[in-house]
DNA sequence: ATTATCTATAGATCTATAGATAATGC
DNA sequence: ATTATCTATAGATCTATAGATAATGC
């Protein structure tokens, strides 16, 4: 390890890091095209050829930062599902996480979109995550909803569509920022599929008779 | 008008119109950020002052083609509901209509997401226009459901709805170029809606046992 | 020898404008 | 005088790399 880092220095933290981090911040923020070399300096304290030298190039820097962004996202979604809780309970969760993850100011969902419409043509690399993020974000709904309900009809197109929704929920907060909206809207695709499942297995519907909280 | 244009010269259009549709184009193909004043030229076959005289800056051109394509979105939205037909009609209409408006080589909806994504802080016109277009986008998809079913209950949120799913069947199919994928998605959409009425009105449901046409 | 950084710089963009030119309409 | 364009260019980025430097591990 070089430059000892004289222990009072204000960054101890090793370049590749700071860079990623900074990779992270800037695409949240500005998108893939605001993720500029001499900005991604400012910001991790660095000069150009330190990250060229950790990521090869910015592509490689932006793959880097798409699979990192994926994952934590891939978590959050598994994570808002508490197994063996029932179905109301699930929905529940399921409005928060979903919340929690379109207010998260990492703005995962943002990026990830960002980077698909940025219109500069991407690695094979990075298409490829974002067809396999999906692909995986569309099977833990589907799990999610089957361990709840048992089988239900059309899981998967019911899961294309609450992954949708929730991306469209995200978009529409970015631009409206309008919390309540954003909650009425969550609530709304808890509602949906709960109609879907109750209309395949004749469920009573508990999780619209539950108490509200309060906004 | 300046530069008699001989004639033979192979670009009679006026230039404002020229650069107007190069924007258009670029936009739709590399997004806003792909919108350079160096392709802008090359496309319109013009030099930089052309487009500074015209549209003042670069963000001035951007807010013409945002504005230029909204309308359009919006004409296609209206007109994709035959007035006077009964429901089934309409919802086929309507999944017709979507998919022409996602297949548009013109990309009006992954245009009008790509500048609202694209991080590049836009002047407060743009931003008032995304919004414009959203706000009158659910009125289209609201009335137009009012008007095939009579009074719905919550017929706002499911217009939002309806506005979300087709953004995200827009987004998943410029990804995957899945047409079949995104007739899929399109049908549910419909199907979603009939349930949703047919859940206020109890009405019969003729839209799923019409006939489907060949993909 | 390997790892991680820096200094310095090349060369390719990019946005925007000053000032000239040319045709038309008054 | 107004409208629409051009030539030419300033000046600010941007990406990327060559080659130097310094610490660590063998």
């Amino acid at each position: 390890m070089p430059r000892p880092a004289l222990k009072s220095t204000p960054r101890p933290e090793p370049g590749r890091a700071r860079i990623l981090q900074a990779g992270l911040d800037l695409a949240a923020e500005s998108g893939p095209s605001g993720m500029t070399i001499s900005r991604l300096c400012q910001r991790a304290g660095v000069k150009p050829p330190a990250i060229y030298y950790h990521f090869g190039s910015k592509e490689g820097l932006l793959g880097a930062v798409v699979e990192t962004v994926a994952e934590a996202w891939l978590d959050q979604l598994e994570a808002s599902q508490p197994a063996g809780s029932v179905i109301a309970q699930r929905l529940r969760a399921a409005v928060d996480g979903w919340q929690a993850m379109i207010e998260d100011p990492a703005r995962p969902i943002k990026l990830l979109l960002s980077v698909q419409l940025d219109g500069a043509e991407h690695s094979a690399e990075i298409e490829a995550s974002l067809r396999r993020v999906y692909e995986r974000a569309r099977q833990l709904i589907a799990e999610s909803i089957r361990a709840a309900a048992g089988e239900v009809s059309e899981v998967d197109a019911l899961a294309d569509q609450v992954l949708g929704l929730v991306q469209a929920a995200a978009l529409a907060f970015h631009l409206e920022s309008d919390r309540k909206h954003l909650r009425a809207r969550l609530h709304a695709i808890a509602q949906l599929i709960e109609t879907h499942v109750a209309g395949t297995t004749l469920d009573t519907g508990a999780y619209a008779e539950l108490p509200r909280e309060k906004e």
